[in-house]
RNA sequence: UGGGGCGUCGUCAAGUGGUAAGACACCAGCCUUUGGAGCUGGCAUUCCCAGGUUCGAAUCCUGGCGCCCCAGCCA
């Protein structure tokens, strides 16, 4: 298959239903809703204008990716514009690693800032000045009280906080103080600029807030010109007045810090936008923090940041997930204020949609058990033609190899079937896909385990491409593998990260990681159409699921594959409910 | 007797005073050379609870109850 290009074409193919760039098909929401009345109203002109505002602390993770949904898709909606701004205020947790990383996942989700990439870093300037001007206007002061100190004055949930003894210095003493601290005068911790609030807010937030505080610390942008460094409260509401943001969409833990941003934006009487709330996405079987996903990776407990196990964008597209399921997925979830946990089968379901109609089936045995034809001729190979998805004809046929020889899947055989099992047992009959009906004969086992090591069967030469000639019937068909001609690869499987649907509600959510996260297969069996796959290339295997060819190690001579998802498994369900039955008596 | 939010099917989620959309999951059946896909049908007499207003309430009012967020010089 050295023909199909890399990243395959599958990226391209659109998919079958709910196209996401049509506005009509979307539901509606009370973000909508809002911009709507704005727009009657001719609010800001009647512009939308939004913005997604990572840190570059951190790889981006699915639950970024409902923000960009909302906040750009949105922007697409309503034909407005769109900012990509990365929050860079806090230069010691954050690197151009991650600036990086973040460009390559949003393109690769489809979304295009043209040329309205922003840093709150190019603002220092500018927040500089309107802090000079709230401390001439009386409303900040440099407060000298330790990082301690102001924790105890700020009060608790339910008592009033106190005011710092240095809340009422002079307009003269606090600027020769800030530009002190700006220049580097002063240790790190030693001293802060604050906003003059209100002490005993029930709001904490306006409770003196912290605005600039010194950091000796080189910025991955601005070097070392800054010893002071504003807080995201004071940078973000004039980083969206400065691009002129219309509409700012952030999740619901900051909803008790609009009072702040609005405070900010009416002292300095800037344009101001309009922050609003929505819930962030939550997933069961997974864990959705920055945090707990960098404990993940230093810890060892996955791969790396683009372990196809994690929930990063880059970790989803590593494990073979088309970036319009993600899109479609977001926008079934929807957009409300209310918490929630969406089923990671939502999400599954959305990826099997697209890669039914994008992915050429193939013929993978994964736990070969070997299998003679008796009555086949030694020697003898056919070329039998096989359609490569019965999805789309328009994807075209290609050529296996049959012999006498072949591979089944070992779990496609049973001695001693179970009720309803309709896969090959002792005497009975099978298809195998695209070739011959064939009937197990006889059972081969290791003298000394036990195990059984090979199948003697024979065929019936007139059921050619898996139809019989006289109209009778098999109920199981197999996939499998001729012998002398398959190609050797090894196949990773992947199961939930984790063993219970919330792992954050236990004290430690590492103690319920998934032992069988991972499932390294070696010594796969698959059809000699698979010798030429290149990384990123995705297939069905047949009867199997979605695989996509790993980009990290997979090398010329070994494949290595990564099931995307795996089919939807009646018959796993009969059997399990099957032994639950057994299990009962 | 802090402040801010939120409660509609197992899970998301529409609904904006006119008699509970849709999706996933689940169940049953049809079809099938993937136990895949597809198709058909089932799945909230009731919207956290209790009162009230109204011809009519998930929607309005009152009072409860429950859940989430906030005490970083993180974002």
């Amino acid at each position: 298959m050295a023909n199909r290009s890399e990243e395959s074409d599958a990226d391209k193919r659109k998919p079958t239903s709910g196209d996401v760039s049509s506005a009509e098909s979307k539901p509606s929401n009370f973000i909508r809703e809002i911009i709507d009345k704005d727009l009657e109203r001719g609010k800001n002109d009647s512009r939308v204008h939004t913005r997604f505002p990572p840190e570059p602390n951190g790889y981006l993770h699915i639950g970024h990716a409902k923000s960009m949904c909302v906040n750009f898709g949105i922007a697409e909606d309503y034909k407005g514009l769109y900012n990509l701004r990365f929050d860079d205020t806090n230069p010691v947790k954050e690197d151009t690693e991650y600036v990086d990383s973040i460009m390559e996942d949003i393109r690769w989700l489809g979304f295009d800032w043209e040329d309205r990439l922003y840093y709150a870093s190019d603002y220092f300037d500018q927040l500089y000045e309107w802090a000079i001007k709230l401390i001439k206007d009386g409303k900040t002061y440099v407060d000298d009280l330790s990082a301690e100190q102001i924790r105890e004055h700020r009060g608790t949930l339910t008592e009033p906080g106190k005011e710092s003894p240095y809340r009422n210095r002079s307009v003269e003493e606090n600027l020769d103080l800030f530009q002190r601290m700006k220049a580097g005068e002063f240790p790190d911790g030693s001293r802060v600029l604050r906003a003059k609030i209100d002490m005993a807010a029930g709001n904490l937030n306006m409770r003196d807030p912290v605005m600039y505080r010194v950091l000796h610390a080189s910025h991955h942008r601005t070097g070392d010109k800054w010893c002071v460094y504003p807080m995201y409260d004071w940078a973000h509401g004039q980083s969206d007045s400065i691009e002129g943001i219309t509409h700012s969409l952030c999740s619901l833990e900051f909803e008790d810090h609009r009072p702040l941003y609005d405070w900010y934006l009416d002292q300095l009487g800037v344009f101001h936008p309009q922050q609003i709330e929505f819930a962030r996405l939550n997933m069961n079987y997974t864990v959705m923090s920055k945090r707990k996903l960098r404990v993940l990776v230093e810890e060892g407990h996955v791969d790396a940041w683009n372990d196809p196990r994690m929930p990063t964008l880059s970790g989803m597209r590593r494990r073979g997930y088309l970036p319009q399921s993600i899109r479609r997925f977001l926008d079934k979830v929807g957009v409300a204020k209310r918490d929630s946990v969406v089923d990671i089968a939502l999400l599954e379901h959305c990826v099997r949609e697209d890669l039914n109609i994008a992915a050429p089936r193939v013929m993978a045995v994964l736990k070969p058990l070997k299998v003679v034809i008796e009555n086949y001729p030694e020697g003898q190979v056919e070329e039998l033609a096989a359609i490569n998805n019965p999805e789309d004809e328009s994807m075209g046929v290609r050529t296996i190899p049959f012999s006498r020889e072949i591979y089944i899947e070992r779990d496609d055989f049973r001695e001693d079937p179970p009720k309803k099992f309709f896969r090959l047992s002792p005497g009975k009959e099978v298809r195998l896909k695209h070739a011959y009906f064939i009937k197990c004969e006889r059972v081969v086992k290791d003298d000394k385990t036990g195990e059984i090591t090979e199948l003697r069967c024979t065929y019936d030469p007139q059921t050619k491409s898996g139809e019989a000639h006289d109209g009778r019937k098999v109920k199981g068909t197999l996939h499998w593998v001729s012998c002398d001609h398959a190609v050797p690869a090894e196949v990773r499987i992947y199961n939930n990260l984790f063993t219970v649907e919330s792992p954050d509600d236990s004290e430690d959510f590492r103690q319920h990681i998934n032992p069988q996260s991972l499932e390294v297969v070696s010594g796969c069996q698959m059809e000699p159409n698979l010798k030429d796959v290149k990384p990123g290339e995705r297939f069905q295997f047949l009867r199997h699921g979605y695989f996509c060819v790993d980009s990290v190690d997979t090398t010329p001579d070994k494949p290595v594959f990564n099931r995307t998802v795996s089919l939807r498994d009646t018959w796993a369900k009969i059997e399990k409910a099957q032994k639950g039955e057994a299990n009962q008596k």
